[in-house]
Formats: structure tokens, C-alpha cells, sequence
DNA sequence: CTTGGAACATGATAGCTGTCAGGTCCATGT
DNA sequence: ACATGGACCTGACAGCTATCATGTTCCAAG
């Protein structure tokens, strides 16, 4: 049973936001968890120096924020990066789930840890130096087989590569196999 | 009240491995929880090709493979790649105090969910391109200042680029620190 | 004080990738 | 049939970084 499953019975409300459009501000009192359900919103904290750092990408099925719900107050900024819908629980309400139901808390504990595992071995593939090496890396990960076409720039983007790149070094392989490196 | 102290009372065992020794293997049970006290221990899998592809890496003061509390059996290897030393605690305990203590359970929680916060932002400049905007970011996150000496090797790798790199860059920096670009 | 080792530092070069600039293919709507 | 847009693909080139090489500085142990 998947988090969002568990999360629904808190009648959360459904949330859209233009693109640009702040699901939320630095300082703002939490009160709900965002669920994302379609589009993409980051979040992001902005430098002295005028830039930004995103801190999060968070795309369909994803929960935004996830430590948001031990905070009172945020401390980023999330902005919707395309029109996006969400859904909307009440953060008490998962508090309070977290707290009575330990069947949730395992559910929620079990989420944690596998976002958490994904994103090291994200950060372990972006610590590669050549695009084959994290192509390699994805691709053992990923039940080995070469990204299917219509997800190359979404996979492009997730090893921290230029899809063009990646096109080049798919190309590479297709027409000698054998020789990976 | 953090982790570490929380699992105390769990009475872990201490536990010394060498250099190159496994912690565990592939398909072991899971029996126990390694907390890293000294050393550095790598959480890999092993490709078809022959190559590793590292999953975590564990220092001092980390929990090592939080999912595998919810798995009956491991999913890849763990190896000391320094001489290293671990607190264990039964999993099984855990497990209880999970479903038992509320209390713990957030404190569980939220461990998870801060380590979560630190990959993601370590993925996020990771996949920045250049080693001046990676600095940047290092440096924002990280209360505004170049790195001390004798932790600029550490930096360097956790940002992913080269002693030698980073180095230049702050050098770039020292001469004419006003245009960061 | 000397010595050894590690971090710090910098020059030179080769290699890889980002970017720009083109182009093809294909599904969709008209 | 035609137009449109997006993914796919490739050539060319500038730019950045990894690597190697070669010091220098710092510090702790003897």
C-alpha cells in the first residue's frame, strides 16, 4: 500500500498553481504536505549573491518537502516550474497519523528510506566523470537495457548529461556493443 | 535527543572490521543495524561487467543502509574500505521500537528525512556544471566562507570534482574576490 | 632540529562535454 | 495532404576539468 494510498483517507484538497506560481515562502507556517500529482515544483533557496539553489526537483508522484513536516516554519521557498496540481494534507493530520498509527509511520519510514536510497545513488551516478560511466551505472541500475526512446532527455537530465550527449554516446554503442569503455 | 543516543539502550555490540573486509554480503540476513563510529564503509553492487557501482558511503556517524531495517535480506555488498569500526543493534529491536515508541519512530523519521534533505542538495550541485558554481553552492549552504584548511580534499570530493580543481578556483578567488564569475 | 608525510599549490596538456547549428523522423491536429 | 512541434541525431568548436608533474608549506613524530 503506497503512501499516497495511505494519505488519502486525510480528504486532502486538491491545489493548482500557474507556472511560476509560489506553493509556498520561506517563513510561512507549514500546514499542509504537498503531494504532487501533475507538473514539476523546486524547491529552492536564494544566495546573497542574487542566484538560486534548488534543493529539490519534485515531479508527478512525489511528496514535496518531506521534512516540512517536522518544521513549523519553512525555511525555502517552492515554486511551480510548469502549471502544477497537487494534493494538499493537513500537516497536523500527518502528525497525528505519525504518531497513533504505527502501520502509517512504518509506511511513511519505508518511503524515507527509498527516496533517500534512490537520490544517494543519484548523486553517486553524478559523481562519475564520463557519460559512459553513468550511463553504465543507470543502466545497471535501470535492469540493464538502453533508456526507451521518448525517455532519453528525461534520463539525459537525471545523470546530469546534455541529451545531445547522450545521443552520441547511445550512438557509440549501437554501432560496436562490445567495447563499453 | 539524536539517533545515536536514542539506540543506546538497544545495548549495540561493537564491532572492528579491516580494511577490505565485508560487513556483509548480498542475500545475508539481516540481522543487525551498523552504526559507523571510525572509517568509511561502502555500500556496493557488483555489475555484470565486472565493475562496482557504490551505492553509499558511510563515515563516521552515519547509519549505514537505513532501508535494509524493512528487508528480510540484503540487496547488495558492504565493504570496509578503511579499517572501521561499527556499533551494531539487532534489527529486531529496532523493528519494536519502531512500532512501540512514537517517540522514536519520529526521531527515526526524522533522521531519514534530513539525510534525504542533504543528498538531494549534494545531487543538486553535483549536477551543476562548473566547479566555481559548485563552490558557490557549497558555500551557501554552508554559512558563506571558503572551506578550511584540511577539509578542502573532503570538499572537494563531495562536490565531486578534483583536489587540484578546487584548489585553482579558490586561488581564483583569493587574487580578485569580487567578480565570482 | 630533522625528517617524513600529507595537504596545499600551480603549470601544461589531452580529453571530454556543453553549446550552437544544423538536420531527420514521427505523431498529431487541421 | 499539410503544417507543426517535439524528440531524436550529428558535426564543429570553444571551454572546462582530470591528470600528471613538480614543487612548497605545514605539522607532528622522533
Amino acid at each position: 500500500m503506497s503512501l499516497f494510498d495511505q494519505l488519502h483517507p486525510l480528504t486532502p484538497s486538491e491545489r493548482e498553481f500557474t507556472s511560476g506560481a509560489h506553493l509556498f515562502r520561506r517563513g510561512d507556517e507549514v500546514s499542509v504536505l504537498h503531494l504532487v500529482v501533475a507538473g514539476e515544483a523546486h524547491l529552492v533557496r536564494h544566495r546573497a549573491d542574487g542566484g538560486t539553489l534548488v534543493l529539490q526537483r519534485a515531479l508527478a508522484d512525489m511528496v514535496l518537502a518531506e521534512a516540512s513536516v517536522f518544521s513549523k516554519h519553512y525555511h525555502c521557498d517552492c515554486v511551480a516550474v510548469v502549471p502544477t496540481r497537487t494534493l494538499a494534507v493537513a500537516r497536523s493530520a500527518v502528525r497525528t497519523l505519525l504518531a497513533v498509527d504505527p502501520g502509517f509511520a512504518e509506511a511513511w519510514a519505508l518511503h524515507l528510506a527509498h527516496e533517500l536510497q534512490a537520490t544517494r545513488l543519484r548523486a553517486e551516478i553524478l559523481s562519475l566523470r564520463t557519460v559512459a560511466e553513468r550511463l553504465d551505472a543507470w543502466m545497471a541500475w535501470n535492469g540493464d537495457g538502453v533508456p526507451p526512446r521518448g525517455t532519453r532527455r528525461a534520463v539525459a537530465s537525471e545523470i546530469g548529461t546534455s541529451p545531445e550527449a547522450l545521443y552520441r554516446e547511445l550512438a557509440r554503442r549501437g554501432e560496436a556493443q562490445s567495447p563499453t569503455r
